[in-house]
DNA sequence: ATAATCTACAACCAAATGGTTGTAGATCAA
DNA sequence: TTGATCTACAACCATTTGGTTGTAGATTAT
């Protein structure tokens, strides 16, 4: 199905998205670029570990690896946020629609009771 | 800590939307009550996996249950769902600041090669 | 040339996730 | 009252997740 590949890179933003490590990683690679490792000194674990979370992020689309000679840099990619934050709006569309069809359901009884 | 009380709340709720069945449950709610039943009735799985995929977005604010006789009735959340927003908006405007950095060196350099 | 650094990746492990079935209590309908 | 429905929750299971250590290749620095 086409929805499904949506769904799959929704499910990998979000999921991405789920651990603060994660974020941080994310956060320090839309200010700038940084190197895996350099990366890694700012957490409690190994670089192993941070590799995983740049590449959970990487394939989310969140953050893009371009080499350079010997390292690797880490750079963050606003567009799968972007679109990580119109999921969202689609969903509280839903919300604002249901409010909004409340409001005129009000607005009619108002109007036939008077 | 304090800080940690948010990160925690980000996490569940980024983790709670990190699913397609979660999202849809989410997308109901928002548009008006539903029990856990008749959600579960909606997807190719047992009623019990739907109560757990409820208690998850449950603990994630994005739901809350209502009791209504032998029913539990459900319901979205919009607040919890502007939270996961305003975090992604605090993603993007790290972004946007650097592009802003970027561009304010650009203009001097223009300024002082005139 | 050698040593240090950066990355990639495999193997392993404990814990969490997402599903199942089964049991049991409450509520509602006949 | 009896039977059906709705919910809660435990126990179980396979897979995924998030970490580790270890090995090895490439690149850079001394």
């Amino acid at each position: 199905m086409v929805v499904d590949q949506h769904r799959v890179r929704t499910d990998r933003v979000f999921h991405a998205l789920a651990d603060p490590t994660r974020r941080d990683i994310v956060r320090r690679a839309l200010g700038g670029e940084h190197s895996v490792s350099a990366l890694a000194r700012a957490y409690p674990m190994s670089v192993a570990a941070v590799q995983k979370h740049v590449s959970v992020l990487e394939r989310a689309g969140l953050v893009t690896k371009i080499r350079s000679g010997r390292e690797q840099l880490v750079r963050g990619n606003v567009k799968a946020l972007v679109e990580a934050r119109r999921a969202l709006d689609r969903l509280e569309e839903v919300w604002r629609s249901r409010i909004e069809r409340i409001g005129e359901i009000l607005a009619e009884e108002e109007g036939s009771s008077r």
